[in-house]
DNA sequence: TTTGAATCGTTTCTCGATATTTTTCTTGTG
DNA sequence: CACAAGAAAAATATCGAGAAACGATTCAAA
């Protein structure tokens, strides 16, 4: 979905935009528990079940549902009802290289494009997820990280002018964030995720397109290998 | 009558799945409204007034009008109802660039790819093709050729195996395809089409992927240069 | 004349009820 | 016992009416 232009700063954390319709706030409130795993894939969306759970009617649901359909969050056969969508490795492979493709001709365009004030609020973007990159170490801190990571990502290629892409790139970003959720996630631990975004950022400010690209390519290519699926959700249909 | 899935030529122009529910049939026929220029640029769409020109109630027409905005055909301003999408050259520049980036890799993977069975259906959509165009310049046949376009285009990166990128080329193409109706499309007559798709389908059957997409990239940015949108409907908002 | 507040008509958004389709269960038959 | 046909149950898709929000207009005050 695209959205109207939101006012100045853009990227902070704090301007979310609260939802106006009861039928957004369902779409919202759906795509959160299908991205962090509390619906599993190719279970079955009965409406009349579960618009309690999200007060609201059945034709707000179902609204809800179609938006997701456009995500690709759900799937909707015919006259036959919603289901979360399936996941598969070889979707997550074409996820990532998809991703790759999109993100690399952002930045390209982002640090050729990019001025003082990219510049700035890409050092903010940096240094927020530095802290909570420490932070994660220790407590509960994932969402937090989860977010600031997101609005990184976002700051890098700000300054690339295709709106498009970046609309592309979003929807992807949400689907590679559902798997990563999907997964086991133990693997992380050993990753150097840090120094990766530090290399990124180091690149990007001193204008190497080259580097950049090439690192962010192997940033989010290392996050797919980082998921490995639990067989038990690889059903297919 | 029950259609198993559709059998192997996948690219038949008659095998058009028909809708199965209301709201997919209101969806389709807005969209060709929409792409076919019958509906303006910014107009607003109050579901009262045409909820009965497309015999569905209040609901079901909503639903619709909420997938097209997923397509951005529809922008939806909060709790302010639904308006044609507004189109800009700037816009068109864009969606031209992106598409031209995402084909010409899907042809790169397709020419690398693609076997015996693509070989024959490249070769019989051109030959489709090319009959389109012959008769194009006599009659009406521009929806015949229109059609036909597409699915060579479709079939020329039919064996890259990136569902994304097919996808998100998919809605790409309606955009462009919206903007080709609604601009005054006099230039087109001095262009070169057929000679154009004749060197691109000789390029891709030759396995010249270099060339093919060279001549892809500027097939897609010569059809920018043939829209000139009219002043009166290029007003943003 | 401009600004601000209040009112009213219009439109959007939402829900419960209904008709239609799909799925499940039962029953009868070879 | 397997299988098919039919009936019952469940779920889906749709509609029309009602509640909430918006925008235009009016009127009063600065």
């Amino acid at each position: 979905m695209l959205h109207t232009s939101p006012p100045y700063p853009v990227h902070q954390e704090t301007q979310v935009a609260e939802p106006k319709t009861l039928v957004e706030a369902a779409y919202r409130s759906l795509r959160r528990n299908i991205i962090e795993g509390r619906l599993s894939p190719g279970e079955k969306l009965r409406i009349e079940h579960i618009k309690n759970d999200y007060g609201v009617g059945g034709a707000t649901l179902r609204e809800a549902l179609s938006l997701l359909t456009s995500d690709a969050l759900v799937v909707s056969q015919g006259q036959r009802g919603f289901r979360v969508a399936p996941v598969s490795l070889e979707d997550l492979a074409d996820i990532t290289e998809t991703r790759v493709m999109l993100e690399c001709s952002a930045l390209r365009h982002s640090i050729a494009l990019g001025d003082d004030a990219w510049e700035a609020e890409l050092t903010a973007a940096f240094h927020r997820l530095t802290r909570a990159e420490e932070r994660l170490a220790e407590g509960n801190h994932r969402e937090q990280w989860e977010e600031r990571n997101r609005i990184f990502h976002e700051v890098l290629i700000a300054a690339c002018p295709s709106r498009w892409t970046k609309h592309f790139l979003s929807i992807l970003y949400h689907q590679a964030e559902r798997y990563r959720h999907l997964s086991l996630r133990r693997s992380e631990g050993t990753r150097r995720l840090h120094d990766e975004h530090a290399a990124l950022f180091e690149a990007a400010m001193a204008r190497d397109a080259d580097t950049a690209t090439r690192l962010l390519g192997e940033h989010i290519r290392l996050t797919l290998q980082s998921v490995r699926l639990d067989n038990a959700s690889t059903a297919s249909h």
